[in-house]
DNA sequence: AAATTAAACAGTAATAGTTCCTATTATTGG
DNA sequence: CCAATAATAGGAACTATTACTGTTTAATTT
């Protein structure tokens, strides 16, 4: 992957924020400093640098966001504000421990595990 | 609520199947009996089988999928096939579970605790 | 059983998020 | 410094979904 001014700026604003940005926030940001960018550059990058493992794609409800943290880690989606806030836990009693350290009620839990199943082995 | 042939049928659809359809594959499916139904009224009435609690709406990456199963239960997607796949499991140690279970390699996961968070009380 | 009312409809246009295309520009290896 | 080609800007195209409009249909009232 050759270098380029944009991608580094594109990275640099993921890199810089914990609000899981869409692509649209992003290309807002880097317009400040390079005006004429494209969100198709803004794409683009993302997706490489999702590829080659910089950042992470994460999918709230039908847009897509991106997280700079690649550590496992799992969301609490408020549905009031649409806040995304990261958390980490021990696989125990998870409704109990979040309402418990975040304080967060939660109404619905979805779970995806994203893998390959027996058909590909 | 009004009763509705069109309806009716979406929601058979929906219950005849564990593959969580699309509502393009819905569409083709109602054709069948209704061949001038209309995909905007697919939509329409799957986002009232789900406000109604007949149905539920899932995200798998930016398109939604529809699912008859409204206990709480997560699902497993492979990659390489798009599958999805339901499961329910008691919190303990998910991708060991999984693995021995399902014989599903867990590559990733992804939760989102939906709810309300602190600001809302 | 007709008339009335409003929900649901088919068909189609519009929207939002994302990807694709093309001619031009920028990075890099030689 | 030049040639090769990856990346770009700008805009068109695409896909999933929602909105709009005039017509039909189910439910309610006469």
């Amino acid at each position: 992957m050759r270098y380029s001014h944009q991608r580094e700026l594109i990275k640099q604003v993921v890199y810089s924020t914990n609000s899981h940005p869409t692509a649209d926030w992003i290309y807002d940001q880097v317009k400040s400093s390079v005006p004429n960018i494209s969100l198709g550059t803004v794409y683009r990058n993302l997706k490489q640098l999702n590829n080659e493992g910089y950042i992470r794609t994460i999918y709230d409800g039908s847009i897509a966001r991106y997280d700079w943290n690649m550590d496992s880690h799992y969301h609490l989606k408020c549905n009031t504000c649409g806040d995304l806030i990261d958390f980490q836990l021990p696989n125990d009693d998870l409704k109990k421990t979040v309402k418990r350290k975040f304080d967060f009620k939660v109404l619905d839990v979805e779970i995806t595990l994203i893998g390959k199943c027996n058909k590909h082995n």
